[in-house]
DNA sequence: TATGAGCGG
């Protein structure tokens, strides 16, 4: 069976030879009439001209100067001796568009939240206010913040949307407002079972290791592994430089459970690790230096 | 070189 040799390479072998084929006028007369004449192959193989007439009225605002005068300079190389100003045969000039781009089909302009808000009006009164007590301390530096974070959290508004009915659920524990509350936060929640291990969240309350004579090429997930192996790890904290992001040589390693990183102490000290001798000590909180 | 980063300053 004969097969067609004859191959398209590419989709633009079509637009090329359809303009081998045309030829265009473009010219603009003195009374501002610009005229196209476009002389083509229909699919037939007949000549056709196509003329046409456009009247249009430039807004004076519009123009760039030095683009305009731009437009009369003399031309030079490949296209020296020809008019001055585009060729409209093989340049298109177009109008100005403005382009309004937005992410994710929503409004460019964003509403604020909350917080920028409050940032704003932070930056124009130059002051701190604690978010709990109104003092003028950081939230984080609160004295108070035991006792009234768990309370701002049950006056919060009920914005949630766990709780669409208007009580409190039945079944669901303490509530306040309809608002649900989970055990760990609900009034009088001691450390019994079930509690969160990871306490209050601070990592300051989990057991740390300071491990020193770190080589500069350890990366957090080598020291995952190596104290993974005994229990547990929170958290992996390399010390390095800021700027260049060279190891210094110190790393801390958090666990979650006492009992295990005590025994990972006592066995990755004095270790050889990437010929070097690891050091392993219990790390102070940052707050007592 | 040797006890973390950054928060709303």
């Amino acid at each position: 069976m004969a097969t067609e040799t004859i191959q398209k390479t590419s989709w633009a072998d079509d637009v090329d030879n359809e303009l081998e084929h045309s030829k265009v006028e473009d010219f603009v007369d003195e009374n501002g009439i610009r005229t196209i004449i476009e002389y083509k192959t229909n699919e037939d193989g007949k000549k056709i001209k196509v003329t046409r007439k456009i009247k249009r009225t430039l807004r004076k605002s519009l123009v760039n100067h030095s683009v305009a005068e731009r437009k009369t300079w003399a031309k030079f190389g490949g296209e020296k001796g020809n008019a001055p100003g585009p060729d409209r045969s093989t340049t298109t000039v177009g109008e100005e568009v403005f382009l309004k781009l937005s992410v994710g089909n929503k409004s460019a302009e964003p509403e604020k939240t909350e917080e920028q808000v409050m940032k704003a009006n932070l930056a124009k009164a130059g002051k701190v206010t604690c978010r709990l007590c109104k003092g003028d301390h950081f939230t984080a530096k609160c004295p108070y913040k035991d006792s009234l974070a768990g309370l701002d959290e049950l006056a919060a508004p009920a914005d949630d949307t766990l709780a669409p009915l208007d009580g409190p659920m039945p079944g669901i524990g303490a509530t306040a407002g309809g608002k649900y509350v989970p055990p760990s936060m609900r009034a009088g929640a001691g450390r019994g079972a079930g509690e969160s291990m990871y306490r209050s969240g601070n990592r300051d309350d989990l057991p740390t290791l300071r491990v020193t004579n770190v080589s500069e090429d350890t990366t957090d997930n080598d020291l995952r592994d190596l104290f993974g192996t005994f229990g547990r790890v929170a958290r992996v904290y390399i010390g390095r430089d800021r700027e260049t992001g060279i190891g210094k040589g110190y790393a801390f390693v958090s666990f979650e459970d006492r009992a295990v990183a005590q025994k990972a102490m006592d066995k990755v000290h004095g270790m050889g690790y990437d010929n070097l001798i690891l050091n392993c000590q219990w790390s102070q909180p940052r707050e007592q230096r």
